[in-house]
DNA sequence: AATGTATTTTAGGTTAGACTAAATTATTTG
DNA sequence: CAAATAATTTAGTCTAACCTAAAATACATT
């Protein structure tokens, strides 16, 4: 039984995670444009995920898939496995942050139990990869995320950055220079009805700064 | 043109350039046993790896191939890789010398030029790997081995154990134990006429060794 | 409720890289 | 040098993972 989980399945696996992270159901059309597959092509994989023993998705016609406990742990293996080599590029090897993401991409799926265990070791077991973004424990569980999007918050509220999407590498080189990293304080100075953008203050900038939607969507806080 | 070099591609080069290292041609059913494929499948590959353009080896039926120089550039570079990353599991996560060989295998075919220039760097640009195989360089050149096997020395002479063969975990145990390793002195105490084997004075060790011509066919001393 | 649009699935095909069985060619040995 | 044996190649299949084009279904709007 227990069936081969390829590079390829570890992918799907890998967003169908993240698009079901908000309790959605991960639609075909979603997962074809984030993995680049003709939408066809995403429907016979999800099918075939669905029927391999023990099954690694729940498919029903039209309606998307999510994860079985089977699919969640190889899932979070990969991400495991991604986060920790992310963290290891920039500490151990001098990547930036936004250089880690396309070379952490391909190793998740070629380094074995022993190297992770290894650079969790190196690491001192971390807890978060350098976007903030949360590690799943070696025991394949996602600790708990309390954060919200910067776009939810309004004038005068106060926050910390716990993470930033990692896979724009421009953004991630625009937030550096303006100082948005994780575990930064910000302060809300205005919010516009008309645009969404937002003015803040960032802890340690001299000027303030706007960001519209298409940033603040991607940036993550705690209040 | 210049067609994509695939993982299984990026390993029958790797191993067509160490059959041809002593000057012979790669024949079909070494490279069968070595990657472990059906004979007939290694025909098919070789025959594609002549007909791609530029070809990557010149095939001649029923005699074998060798690397052409695009081959030859193409297996360097897999070289390269396999060589620093087994220095780097050794020196930087603790691997032992025994234990890199798998994964170095793997990984090789997936790290880019820019993680390959990094780990080079942090290692300082590293002759020899952990076992004492030559590194090949970043513009691709294969430095110059001076060394032959243990196998052909006799009693009295002197050497300094160059390299062995890395691809046999509980060998490399052993050598290990017995302090056979890279830049050690060893002198020959005794040859034998009747079996080949060689009882020897290692470097630092308090007693002799006997050594049988399995091993000694693997080690490999400069005078 | 009918129609148009968007989403998803089906059907049929391609490619890389493996396999086995059978045929061919080369080499060794009596 | 002929027969046996070993090495290699040919021919035909298989599987994973993709593709495109066409069909089916779901959904949104009037
Ligand atoms: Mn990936
Ligand atoms: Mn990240
Ligand atoms: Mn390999
Ligand atoms: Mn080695």
């Amino acid at each position: 039984m227990s069936e081969i989980i390829t590079q390829s399945i570890q992918d799907y696996l890998k967003h169908i995670y993240e698009l079901n992270e908000n309790g959605n159901t991960a639609s075909t059309n979603d997962l074809a444009a984030r993995l680049n597959i003709a939408p066809a092509s995403v429907t016979g994989m999800l099918q075939k995920l669905a029927s391999v023993s023990p099954a690694l998705v729940v498919y029903k016609k039209h309606q998307g898939v999510t994860l079985t406990r089977a699919g969640e742990k190889a899932a979070l293996e990969v991400i495991r496995h991604h986060r920790l080599l992310e963290l290891y590029l920039v500490k151990a090897l001098g990547y930036s942050w936004d250089e880690v993401h396309a070379e952490a991409d391909r190793l998740e799926h070629f380094i074995s139990e022993d190297f992770e265990a290894r650079v969790a070791e190196a690491l001192g077991h971390p807890e978060r990869d350098p976007h903030g973004e949360l590690i799943p424990t070696a025991d394949l569980t996602m600790p708990m995320d309390e954060s919200c999007p910067l776009a939810s918050l309004r004038t005068d509220e106060t926050a910390t950055v716990k993470r930033v999407s990692d896979d724009d590498p421009a953004l991630l080189r625009h937030l550096l220079e303006i100082g948005v990293l994780p575990e930064v304080k910000v302060i809300i100075e205005n919010y516009s009805e008309l645009d969404g953008n937002l003015t803040l203050h960032v802890e340690g900038q001299k000027s303030k700064i706007v960001l519209g939607t298409a940033i603040t969507k991607r940036i993550f806080v705690e209040k």
